[in-house]
DNA sequence: GCTAGTTTCAAACAAACGTTTGAACTCTTC
DNA sequence: GAAGAGTTCAAACGTTTGTTTGAAACTAGC
């Protein structure tokens, strides 16, 4: 049923094959990220391209899939790089435990890497990560949760060593509001506006961001604990 | 072209013609909620509100105006209960420049109070509400942000008081993110998972997550300015 | 240079989309 | 109860959607 070449080939794989696909990857990552999911077509996509119509559903299978492929191509390594920078700072600080920002780095460097490396596209990427964060979309929303479900976990643990004072619960909270303010920053068409306004230069962008957005989310995470009703306490007097 | 209905009348307006408005105004509501504006057809939502096709371009022009009359029956009302409540916390204060906390208390209760007032489905709402604003399509940006402007200015000069050492870049910047925090968060899915872990019962969700949040962003608008270069450096150490 | 596997291509598919139409219906107003 | 504005309705409009098809083109291996 479906055209998935998957033979053994002990030769290197078909160039040209190959170039279509990843044509075909580029500027799905850019169409994507600038219409959303549903909003884009794949007869847009594949004349971006400059490929045929049906090659996006013989390498792909499926809009859906092709949509997967786009985030994995990128997201895979950028996760994986974020917890062998963690380890490597574990390994570094020998028995002391972690400080905030230190393993906040851990998650924004490999981001910030992404950024900075014009060659693979990395600035698309990011704003359509972020996008696709906050797509209601099922599909997208299970195999995002999948594929940071192994980060999330480790990077959990680190936070839970540097603020032992920090309820479990609230913990999951703050790495919560962590993702989340990352991910909608990243997204942001509004925020290219704003950076315009204060920096020009367009090749940091993404650093400036990240250097206002890191200190901002360790002063929230190092926060002391939520007392209980605080905000029911202000509803009441305002209400 | 357009059939505007728009006859002077001294009666009240017709019954039947509101309940159906209000049908499809619900109806979308939810289903644009649950699944973004693509991917909602017309058809979808005349048929949940149990009327015909027709009327909602009847009653409402196009699909995109049927999207903005679904945002503004409620976010109209909510950015005008926030400066209204801001304008009485600054009355209170007499010459007194309020705290941080209690500007976004100013920001979060009317959210609050929307998210508790079943009877207008707000909880529906402000999740919603998450989801437009990480939408790429632009008219839903710029319908956003012009609905938005009035009420983040007002708030932007509060905070500037309250954080008189803060530069003004810096302050836009955390603004945003705090706008952004509160979006996501309320836009969230598997929110709704993450809550039924720890707190069963549902009439609160919305007051136990901006309990938590309030604290978290609170604690990032009132940390020290940023130094200039600190992600940099954390980026050559590791890089 | 033939063969077999892989990729490209133009064309067509059925389904779903937002929107429009004109006739039927409901209601108030005189 | 006739008139007329306002509303509902079934049906159809022309597009666009993701996907499939079968033949043509291409690329090795022998």
């Amino acid at each position: 049923m479906s055209p998935t070449p998957q033979v053994k080939r002990l030769q290197p794989v078909d160039v040209s094959a190959q170039t279509t696909k990843t044509r075909i990857l580029d500027a799905a990552e850019e169409l994507f990220m600038e219409h959303g999911f549903e909003a884009t077509s794949l007869r847009l996509i594949t004349t971006a391209a400059g490929v045929n119509l049906a090659a996006a559903n013989y390498h792909f299978g499926s809009k859906e899939e092709l949509f997967q492929a786009v985030l994995t191509r990128r997201l895979d390594p950028m996760n994986r790089q974020r917890m062998d920078l963690l380890e490597s700072f574990e390994a570094a600080a020998g028995g002391n435990t972690l400080s905030c920002d230190k393993i906040l780095s851990a998650m924004f460097i490999p981001a910030l890497k992404l950024a900075r490396d014009k060659q693979t596209g990395g600035q698309n990427f990011l704003r359509l990560l972020g996008r696709a964060y906050a797509d209601p979309a099922p599909f997208i929303r299970d195999f995002l949760s999948q594929q940071y479900h192994d980060m999330i976990a480790r990077f959990r643990t680190a936070f839970a060593k540097a603020l032992p004072h920090l309820p479990k619960d609230e913990l999951s909270w703050r790495l919560h509001f962590v993702m989340g303010a990352l991910s909608y920053t990243l997204a942001g068409t509004d925020v290219l506006k704003m950076i315009a306004q204060f920096q020009p230069d367009e090749a940091d962008n993404d650093e400036l961001l990240l250097s206002r957005l890191a200190p901002f989310l360790a002063a929230g995470l190092m926060a002391p604990a939520t007392t209980s009703g605080t905000v029911h306490q202000m509803f009441q007097e305002a209400g």
